[in-house]
DNA sequence: TCATAACATGTTATAACATAACACCTACTT
DNA sequence: AAGTAGGTGTTATGTTATAACATGTTATGA
């Protein structure tokens, strides 16, 4: 899965982190958020969850069923879309529209309306920072429209894949 | 399909204009292109935005066939999704990512990018420009990452189905 | 003019994504 | 105990999209 670490120059957007950290913070927080909200963290939504921040990439919601299966749990369809949407609810998975696909909530302010950068040859994903990656976003109030939810997605070629390949 | 015309406030951004200018603008348009590019504008292709244009509201794949099918023309899957991706490979159509449907492109220059306004009650749909709506995206250059196409849809509710509502 | 290449459309079948509707179970409440 | 709410399981089906191949049409050039 992560073929190119040697010496390559890589996209600062798609660095690399501690999965190990990222995961048990992860982790945690969603813990202790439902904790503190009395919502009922279950061996199903848990392991939803860690199924796709392990991936760390979007996951389609039946791919995520068949690691359920490979796991134990069910595996119909109607379990994966729940649990999904309960998590994304609580803003801890966010849907990629351009991939049919789900991914796990990397910020931890839990956005409901984060940005995305989508490689569409690798197909990684980076949660972008509005701050950091100068994407800026004027208030969410347009003319008599109260905005709700942004999606926000840039699709393109991060430089690992543009400088790999002959396009 | 109207039926709020009568004194109550509108949202601007969702302001009526006039239908018939607005049709025969855009297919003069399109054709002006067709022609400078040396593409056909077959009768199929015509038809097709055509029945976006004539809607102005996105439409799902499976009921622009269906109205294909009415006028006489093949309904069959394929048919729907090739013209669409070549109206949309060309600007003049645009995919609303949250409602899997296709809208005819209200931009007289054919942003790849451009920027829609969703209410989630009566499913209209704004095109916005980036100027006038006080959105504004920065450069497009994201640390090391070409991108090609952004996606960026708003919904919430408009004016119109706010105040016309319980919620 | 006929071969051919490129483009456009037609058709069948199927893949991929998503939800409706109902059943059952558990935990908490009154 | 009966009632309610939340969570999960299951079957069936609805919706969106594409693969693969066949046929037709137009432009080009030998």
């Amino acid at each position: 899965m992560n073929k190119k670490r040697e010496g390559k120059t890589t996209s600062k957007i798609f660095d690399d982190h501690d999965h190990g950290i990222c995961f048990d913070d992860a982790i945690e927080q969603i813990e202790n958020y439902f904790l503190k909200k009395n919502l009922q963290f279950t061996p199903l939504r848990r392991k939803v969850f860690e199924i796709l921040i392990k991936d760390h990439k979007p996951l389609g919601a039946y791919e995520i069923l068949e690691a359920l299966g490979r796991d134990g749990f069910s595996s119909s369809p109607p379990i994966a879309y729940r649990v999904l949407d309960f998590l994304m609810k609580h803003g801890f998975v966010h849907k990629i529209q351009g991939l049919n696909a789900f991914i796990a909530c990397s910020n931890p302010n839990h956005s409901h309306s984060p940005a995305f950068v989508i490689c569409r040859k690798c197909e990684k994903v980076a949660e972008v920072d509005e701050r950091k990656s100068g994407i800026s976003f004027a208030s969410p109030n347009i003319e008599n429209f109260e905005v709700e939810k942004t999606t926000v997605e840039m699709t393109g070629v991060c430089t690992t894949c543009s400088s790999a390949a002959i396009m």
